[in-house]
DNA sequence: ATGACGGATCTAATCCGA
């Protein structure tokens, strides 16, 4: 018996109850670990997933920004949210799901984007950014042990090849050398394993979100991976599959973000 | 050719995303 989660930024969850919908009916993961939700807790869309069988939901919300969620076709269990940087705003929860007798425990983060420019200094974004990943790395010697999953949009495309033009974005905000270098010292000290980059050999080109302002997101392919999948060591040999699902941006309405899948034995 | 868009909000223009 499979067990397979997915990440989505959705980008509201109730503009796109549809879409959501539609993706759950066709994959039907396990676990959605989504974020960007944008509505408080009080006005999640629980009818709807729980009419598409996933009764079991954990979700972090606030108005109008950010928020995360965790949706589950088996029960959920330790619920709880961190607040990184010392602000409450809906960017991470977590949910223990058990799987074959064992407890796998989920961490769904939503890093912040960090602005325009990528000078700490002068941008408050940038800063709390580097702060945020910062802190996720000192957090890494609670949340990383044997069978954990950290997924999310991480707002940061690593290695030269998560984006169009390595060169024409390393002074871009997600691909600037201390947010990559950040990231990597965050996933090294959790040892987590890059699950993607384990499918998907490095010299391949990988993306998970399309900016909206380009008028044809297919004509250039100018994408970044800002969407990942972490594991626990002990679950490397059990990963059986990754996919990004590259279509559902052509979606009508979409998310600039599209789901990650991944299937463990 | 990093914005030409798109979402939420005290429905109008402003903030935010990345």
């Amino acid at each position: 018996m499979p067990f397979s989660v997915a990440t989505w930024n959705i980008n509201s969850v109730r503009l796109r109850i549809d879409l959501v919908r539609h993706f759950l009916a066709k994959h039907r993961p396990h676990v959605l670990c989504l974020q960007e939700t944008k509505c408080v807790n009080g006005s999640f869309p629980h009818r709807a997933f729980r009419d598409a069988g996933y009764r079991h939901i954990a979700i972090h919300g606030q108005k109008g920004y950010h928020g995360v969620a965790i949706i589950s076709r088996r029960p959920l269990s330790d619920i709880a949210n961190m607040q990184l940087c010392g602000k409450d705003d809906a960017r991470h929860i977590t949910a223990t799901i058990e799987h074959r007798k064992r407890p796998v425990t989920i961490h769904n983060f939503y890093v912040p984007a960090g602005g325009d420019e990528p000078d700490p200094k002068t941008n408050p974004k940038f800063a709390h950014k580097l702060a945020f990943v910062r802190e996720m790395r000192t957090r890494m010697k609670t949340i990383a042990k044997p069978g954990a999953i950290l997924v999310g949009d991480l707002n940061i495309a690593p290695l030269e090849t998560d984006v169009w033009s390595h060169k024409q974005l390393l002074k871009v905000v997600s691909h600037t050398p201390v947010e990559t270098e950040g990231l990597e010292r965050a996933r090294a000290a959790g040892q987590w394993v890059d699950l993607m980059r384990h499918f998907v050999p490095p010299e391949e080109k990988l993306y998970t979100w399309w900016s909206y302002r380009s008028p044809d997101w297919t004509k250039n392919d100018r994408g970044r991976r800002l969407d990942h999948i972490w594991v626990s060591p002990d679950l490397v040999e059990t990963a059986k599959s990754l996919s990004v699902l590259r279509e559902a941006r052509s979606w009508e309405r979409p998310s600039d973000h599209v789901p990650v899948i991944a299937s463990f034995s």
